[in-house]
This record gives structure tokens, sequence and C-alpha cells, in this order.
DNA sequence: CTTTCTGCAAAAGGTTTGCAGTTAG
DNA sequence: CTAACTGCAAACCTTTTGCAGAAAG
């Protein structure tokens, strides 16, 4: 079922409420990491939903326009964005072995704060960290 | 002029040193960024100098997996690798005015070393982190 | 002389555009 | 009812593959 908060974010938009707009949410808040637009089709086609490639390119320019998604700058892939006002930063560990993905809270001034001092005067609104390897069930 | 240390860097790759490999190795060192392959095939045509896509794309793997040059994640962007190191690993910055992208070279073990006290047990394979901003020109 | 490399043609993959018909508000 | 949205077809751009000829070592 599509999390309620997710739906009013989407109401809140000046974007209508579709039927492949709701699938393309589901699917993103289920999803444990981001997605490009073909794995959003494949991931809908296996739910037995079919939506169309290039109505979900769409979908996703409209919610990144709309703050409800936040694209990844290299790989074209997107996430929900949780704290539209605070920041979209992410931190996640995927385990090479057992696939498992895990959403780390460490503390963001540690990482920022000093890439900060290495480099003044640029300011940086958002990030995105990723690491792979083992969890420490597979290592 | 192509820079006698890149082309002793070819040489001692099992790479043959051919000319179209030469053009990349000038107009990359040249560049102050980040290059595409169609950028490269550009700059070489503005420089009377005529390559096939193709075999940019294919000169850059040969240079990648040579660790020559740097690829820069979900970019296809490549770059000189100064510091040939671990090619998994990316910190990049990226300029959300001007677009530009910037390969940040930040030690790993203050990020990764802070991570792997907060969460024992775990192996870190590889990391890409990305930063999204305002860079100094644009600040 | 052998193996690697290049250039061309063509295929494959990803993304955008145009348009007619549909649907949300 | 109207403006926004979807789906299909097709265009477009990027990247890969196959192959015959050229060049490096």
């Amino acid at each position: 079922m599509l999390d309620s908060k997710l739906l009013d974010r989407l109401k809140d938009s000046k974007l209508k409420v579709t039927l492949p707009r709701r699938i393309v949410l589901e699917i993103l808040s289920e999803a444990d990491k981001p997605l490009n637009p073909y794995e959003i089709v494949d991931l809908a086609k296996a739910n037995g939903k079919k939506i169309d490639t290039v109505t979900v390119y769409r979908i996703m320019d409209a919610f990144e326009d709309s703050n409800i998604v936040h694209k990844l700058k290299g790989q074209s892939k997107y996430m929900i964005c949780e704290h539209p006002c605070d920041d979209h930063c992410h931190h996640q560990f995927i385990c090479d072995s057992c696939g498992d993905v895990s959403d780390l809270h460490i503390s963001d001034e540690s990482f920022i704060g000093e890439l900060i001092k290495k480099f003044p005067g640029i300011k940086i609104e958002a990030h995105y960290f990723e690491f792979s390897g083992l969890c420490k069930n597979c290592n």
C-alpha cells in the first residue's frame, strides 16, 4: 500500500494524482535503493502493473521538480526524498554477498566539515554516500 | 605538446603507442576538467585532428584498465588519473549552477575510518560519494 | 610477421519529442 | 469542461559490436 504521507506530498504539489504516479511512488518507497526508470517499469510489471517507460521518465521529471524525489546526479537513478526541506542526504551500505541495504545513521558534520575545510568557498547542498562490501553477517 | 611523463605512462603499459592515443592524452592533459568521448572528439577536431568516436570509447576503456585515466562514476567522463589509485572509489562534487564536476582527492581514511569504528564487523570494498551544491565560482 | 589497433557500418540501449486520446480536478 | 496526463510511435543521442584493413612492436 502507498504510504499516506507520500500521497499527501503528491496532493500538496500541483501535480494530479494519477494511477501511474501512485504506482511509481509505491515502488520507490518500497525499494531500498535508488531506481532508474527501467527498473521502476520492471518492478511495476512484477507487481502486475503496466506503465510505459516514457511515462515514468516524465513522472520522474515532474517529481523532481516538485521535490518528491531526488535524482542521483551521476546515475539516472531516483529515490524518495524523505526530508525535502532538510536536505537530500543519504548514506547507505550495500552488502555484496546478501544484497542487504542498510541506511547508515552517520553524522554529516564529521564528513562534511572536513570537506568544507579542504575546499573553502564551496557550498554543499546535498550529498549521497554509498558503500559496498560485506556486512557483519557475511564478513 | 604531449607531456613526456604521460607518454611514459602509456609506454609502460602494455598498450601500443598510436596517434589517436597520443591525441587523446594530449587533449585530456590540457583540459582542466573531465571530458566525455564526444567532447574529446570535438576538441581534437578543433585542433585539426580527426578521431573516430568509437575509437575514443575504446581508448578510454583501455586507458581505464591501465589506470591512466579515471572515469567519473555515472558521468561517463574521464580525467587523467594523477594518483593511480583504487578505481572503485570516487568522490565528486557537482555544481548545481554551472554543472562543473570536480573529482575531490580526499583521503579515504578520514571517511572510512570513522565508519568502520561505528559499524564494527563490516568490510568496505568500494564506496561512492556524491556531493552537490555550489562551487566556489558560483557561490 | 603477428597481434593489436583503427575506422566504418550497423546494432543496441537509453532518453526525448510529437501527437491523439484519456482522465483528474 | 479544460488542462494535465498517458501511451504509442518515432526520433535522437550514446555506447557497443563486428569486421576488414592498417600499423606498432
